[in-house]
DNA sequence: GTCTATAAAGCGATAGAC
DNA sequence: GTCTATCGCTTTATAGAC
């Protein structure tokens, strides 16, 4: 990795939790001015497209790190269940247990859905599919995978909006818990 | 009910679809100035707090009407196993399959969050707790339930963040459809 | 009560100096 | 590359005519 590589990977960090704070709408140059560090002007210089490209490469990033850190571990270690574990530790790491909000679900809610559908889809699809083949490898059949591996994630997502209702990041840490002991059990 | 007050019912009624399609930041006067009908000068002089009265009246007429329409057939349903198919009818209707978005969720998420906390809270709470109320009436022991409750309306957040990731209402319906049946049965 | 006009501030985006 | 200055527009909110 080059050390521009790098500094944008800096950027697109910084950039991940100002529009995870006030999504996207919310999130106005003059916040993410301040959160980077960089003057508008830089930063249309790195991101000539504005705020729409500065999302987009966001949710490009966080999409990557899912891949990397969550899907492909899930479909290649060697004992799925194993497996299943270390997704729901690394998703309880990555939200803070509950403290920190999913930008791809706070981008589905919103009403720059349709702008961001393809990059969101995609995020979704992505970790059902790779849950859904770590249960296969578990002995479900084809079908029961597919809507078990939906439900855990939907389970996530619901979690993440109950923790933050109640402002309660047990809720959060125990949903997670119970789901996880769900799908292995039954 | 004055016609004063029906008056208001439909503003606020219009109010909150502008809410639930942008969010609180992305709601724009100009919106909701279109959505209502009225100029600028009659919102500020039905809401002379502005926006800000204006979400803030919007949540509390969602609440009332979970309150009348879920959270009090759920408590006083003489059969507590068909107020609950009841209550997931209802939220069903109210949410489109999962096309209409749920105010409360979003405004949980997003960074007005801080502003209407006691809200938000007071409607998942009352959610849950009459939602337990039921179950303790159908035999359940008081932690059992408050914690099945939890996780009903925990799923069905969920369900609106993926239907509408996956931009599918069959996701939401069919999601629903298994939380009550997991409910009654187990 | 409802409107139009307008204020004052903030918005995304651009130009141009360095 | 990074900044400051600024453009044109939109924002929330107010004033005042009717």
């Amino acid at each position: 990795m080059t050390k521009t590589e790098a500094a944008r990977g800096d950027i697109l960090a910084a950039l991940a939790e100002v529009f995870r704070a006030h999504g996207y709408e919310g999130a106005t140059l003059a916040l993410i001015s301040e959160a980077t560090g960089f003057g508008k002007g830089s930063l249309y210089n790195f991101f000539p497209d504005g705020k729409e490209q500065m999302a987009a490469e966001v949710l490009a990033s966080i999409d990557r790190w899912f891949v990397d850190n969550i899907y492909t571990p899930l479909r290649t270690a060697s004992d799925p269940a194993k497996g299943i574990a270390a997704m729901y530790a690394a998703t309880d790491a990555y939200f803070r247990s509950g403290q920190r909000v999913c930008l791809v679900g706070v981008v589905a809610l919103g009403a720059s859905r349709d702008i961001f559908a393809a990059k969101v889809k995609t995020y979704f699809v992505g970790w059902v599919d790779a849950l859904a083949a770590a249960l296969r490898r578990l002995g479900d059949e084809r079908g029961a995978a597919r809507r078990k591996a939906e439900h855990a994630v939907l389970e996530i997502q619901g979690a993440l909006v109950i923790a933050r209702a109640l402002d309660d990041s047990k809720v959060f840490s125990r949903a997670l818990a119970e789901s996880q002991k769900r799908l292995v059990k039954r």
